[in-house]
DNA sequence: TCTTAATCGAGACGGTACGTCAGGTCTTCAA
DNA sequence: TTGAAGACCTGACGTACCGTCTCGATTAAGA
């Protein structure tokens, strides 16, 4: 069986370094305020290393932040759909709230606005999987019984997350919980 | 009474070109690959002559944005809700689809995710009244009796408008015109 | 008479600042180890002024040569042609040992071996010149009869500098007073 | 007795592609415009086999020149001084105005101006050796009786050679055959 | 003939500098 | 007092090479 003659392989330090200076200044200073070249320095890394792996610093944010993402928004079935839908939402709100994962997040999705290619990156790493998820979940609950065969699920996560990232984006506040309920409720309520 | 005789003011011909400059740049490249200089350039005005009027590009694109946006997303009031709110979402559809406003606004709502001070002025100027004029329409089917007393109109707008931002944000693409009204039927249905 | 209609003009004090730096680093590091970079710290300046008026280093470094060689390498005419060729020809020397202007000289033709444009401008600007003044000096003494009317002039200007620029240029070590004078007598000797 | 247990593994291979791809890259795009990374490339070997045997790029046309000189400009001794210094001068023009190896040696005397270490290798592999061949054509002239006793042998390769090299590195263009033969006659006069 | 260690190709790495671009400020001159 | 022109400093861009460094794979002793 042949192998790749292959030669130094790609350093997972200088790999993992490079995420986490991402993540950092992403924090400390706002996505638009990063530059590749203080990445480097933060990372102790060459410009060159970052370029000979990803195309743009969007790009070096998009795999950071897929990493934390899945972790933090993973979607529980504990067989109350209700319930799960309150963590889990509560987990994304968090998840766009927080300084570290957040802004980079948001960035991340401004970026995409005039960059095809990361666009598409984005949608394939990191949304759809997710979308995907909560449908799987949804229809696990249509099964259960929980929300009847004729739902929309399409319509129903669009619904669900709609609003809250169209309360981030716009700067109107994030939801509070009660919000977060009333929102997942009424959802809910013509298919429940 | 005398009047300074001197002084020549701001002049008209000068902002109008600055205006149309940023939004044709915007639409032939997209709003991250405009840049002062180029709308400058475009417009026959010197840098100097844009940053004495405007802070950043972001504030240029919003003040053209704001004409076209007042005239693009009129809210009618013929009387039938249902009948308003697929004609207003629709027009809110195309101007976020238009290659002339639509690339422009996500650009902004981008910018302002790592600038304060054009966070609030896009909320302010544009987001906040055309957000008023909703509810004012919400309110008016109200008395009519189209909408139950109990609604929660903030929800209601949330749900309308959240997916559609959702949809463009995420490259998930626009809404067809059924799934238009499939939204809106499902948004009004507890409380119509 | 139609001027220019102009705007800001070249920064006087910024292009002596670009000149003096190129030479004091030239003279602390050697001319191979002098960088735009450099020259830019150094002199308070932004690349971006080096480049607007210069196309290389090397040109800047021509230009403050240029400069001191017109005074360095004056050709005094005394009336007595060997006395005036001893002085400046040590002149020469000195000229060419002086970590000052030597260093940046000698860097200057290694660059204009690869560098068309800039072998151009050697020649035009600093060569030709001062073979020009040596010509004339010649023509000068043999007018007033200390050279003979059938000297080949251009072949003692090539006899009279080949030597130095040799010995400089291949290391081996600068002529002593006595080797130089003794150059001289030999090169005059057929034509006296 | 041991000895060191070494085993001359050099790949005699590498090694004479490595100089040929020297030379020719050199003759291509002239020697400034030469890399490490270039040669390892053109001579399909690595670039750490370059560094492991020779410590920079000028130290490889270094050694890919001394091959070459040493054919190149032999000194003949027919016995008639005159005719053996115009058929050697000639080849030193030719070495030094051909594509392959003139921009080489130009470059390599340019990269010497900065670089110590080379300096002294050029002198004492190039340099000392071929003026020491003309030293002893020149003394055997002397034996001969074709120069004078007193002739300052030292000074006469200074200007031959002096001029040839001044007239190439100041761009001056080369010696027709007469001016080489003048510049001889003229060098050689005071002592025949 | 079989180790075994130097050398080989490949190429990733931390760096420095390149030459370019845009940002936002400032100066000059004309209207 | 504006406005057009455009020079200026700043700082980041993405690229080219530098010289160093691992990697297996190759290879030519000497045991």
């Amino acid at each position: 069986m042949m192998m790749a003659p292959n030669a130094q392989r790609r350093s997972e330090k200088s790999h993992q370094a490079i995420l986490a200076a991402a993540m950092d200044l992403s924090a400390e200073r706002g996505y638009g305020n990063v530059t590749v070249e203080a990445i480097a320095a933060r990372a102790g890394v060459s410009k060159k290393t970052i370029y000979r792996w990803w195309p743009t610093k969007g790009a070096v944010i998009l795999e950071a932040l897929g990493e934390l993402a899945q972790t933090a928004t993973v979607f529980p079935d504990t067989g109350d759909l209700v319930a799960d839908l309150r963590t889990q939402t509560a987990a994304v709100l968090d998840f766009l709230a927080s300084p570290r994962t957040g802004s980079a997040y948001l960035g991340l999705i401004a970026e995409t606005q005039h960059d095809e290619a990361l666009a598409r990156d984005l949608v394939e790493q990191l949304i759809k999987p997710r979308v995907a998820v909560a449908m799987d979940r949804l229809r696990s609950a249509q099964r259960q019984g929980q929300l009847s065969p004729e739902a929309d699920l399409e319509l129903i996560v669009e619904l669900l997350y709609g609003p809250i990232y169209y309360r981030r984006l716009l700067h109107l506040g994030p939801h509070t919980d009660d919000r977060l309920h009333a929102l997942i409720d009424h959802v809910l309520s013509q298919w429940r």
